[in-house]
DNA sequence: AAACAGGCCTAAA
DNA sequence: TTTAGGCCTGTT
């Protein structure tokens, strides 16, 4: 059973383009978007739908919405889902068949537990360098701060996004949903700011290291293509020569930004998670290809229990 | 008030 | 190769 096969229809309102998704298994918009892969979008908490997210990705303004097995997209045509949205959002992946794989590796029972209440997860395919940089904001710093970082960073530096083809209303609705209407920033548009810029965004000890790896992206000493062209290890040890990148920011990178599944972000929570439930010789890649996928599962399991807790 | 937040760098063994 | 401190800032 292939779960990628969603029914594509376009409807419009207003002018404005909407794509809808029928019958789409295994994913959940607000799993999705709180899950802490991204830092862009916001729920809009008086949608007319039982959940919807708004933010800008790809330099474009989008909202996010779900009703059941039914999902809409905002401000988006065909083609734009073809070639941005559907990747984005994972949609074209058979999460099924990535769950079956990682359960046929590990007979782990809180993986298990954890496949199944995180069910709905998707790993985001977002633009590789907004996860670099994004990442780098994020060391030691919690999701809040690092969501007003980049957007401070976006409304200083970045473009305003084009809200014309959208309906009037739902901008409106939008507009009072603290949603922030400006593209990440370039690498370019970050280095002419400077390092005392980004300090005065109140980035912290970050802003040399976000100075440093738009430098080289810049200069193209990092190298996108190449990166998609290694594999992991290669990848993340090749990131971590940028000051201020480190293997779980680099793994985070590889994951969020370049699809790469099995990446496997390291940091506070899932070693609680490994000391937890796992040996310790627990190795990561003993999950296979989609290694990443498991880790988002278990960070997103043991952060509902913790939640649960008093 | 002191500790901590989805780490990383540097110095020192 | 591994292990302590320190770090911007904000919140609890």
């Amino acid at each position: 059973m292939v779960n990628t096969a969603a029914a594509v229809s376009a409807l419009e309102s207003n002018g404005m383009n909407i794509i809808k998704l029928d019958g789409v298994e295994l994913f959940d918009v607000r799993k999705v978007f709180d899950c802490g892969q991204c830092f862009r979008f916001d729920e809009v908490s008086d949608s007319r739908h039982d959940v919807e997210f708004a933010g800008v990705a790809f330099g474009k303004y989008i909202s996010v919405a779900q009703d059941g097995n039914t999902v809409y997209i905002y401000n988006a045509t065909v083609e734009e889902y073809e070639t941005i949205w559907k990747s984005f959002l994972g949609l074209d992946r058979d999460y099924g068949e990535i769950n079956d794989n990682i359960l046929s590796l590990s007979s782990n029972s809180a993986l298990s537990d954890a496949v199944e209440r995180a069910s709905g997860i998707r790993i985001l395919r977002q633009d590789a360098w907004e996860a670099i940089c994004s990442f780098i904001i994020s060391q030691n710093n919690n999701i809040p701060r690092i969501k007003k970082l980049v957007a401070a960073i976006s409304l200083e530096c970045g473009e305003p996004v084009d809200l014309s083809g959208m309906d009037e209303h739902i901008a409106d609705v939008h507009k009072a949903h603290e949603g922030n209407f400006y593209s990440f920033p370039s690498p370019e548009s970050l280095i002419e700011l400077g390092v005392a810029g980004l300090a005065a965004l109140k980035t912290g000890f970050r802003a040399k290291y976000i100075y440093d790896a738009a430098s080289r992206m810049s200069s193209r000493e990092i190298d996108l293509d190449l990166i998609e062209k290694m594999n992991t290890a290669d990848a993340v040890k090749y990131l971590c020569s940028v000051k201020g990148i480190g293997p779980k920011v680099a793994s985070c990178a590889l994951l969020f930004g370049f699809a790469k599944l099995d990446a496997f972000p390291i940091d506070v929570w899932i070693k609680k998670v490994i000391a937890k439930y796992f040996d310790a010789d627990f190795d990561p890649d003993s999950l296979g290809q989609y290694a990443g996928i498991a880790q988002q599962y278990l960070f997103y399991y043991e952060r509902y229990l913790q939640s649960q807790e008093g």
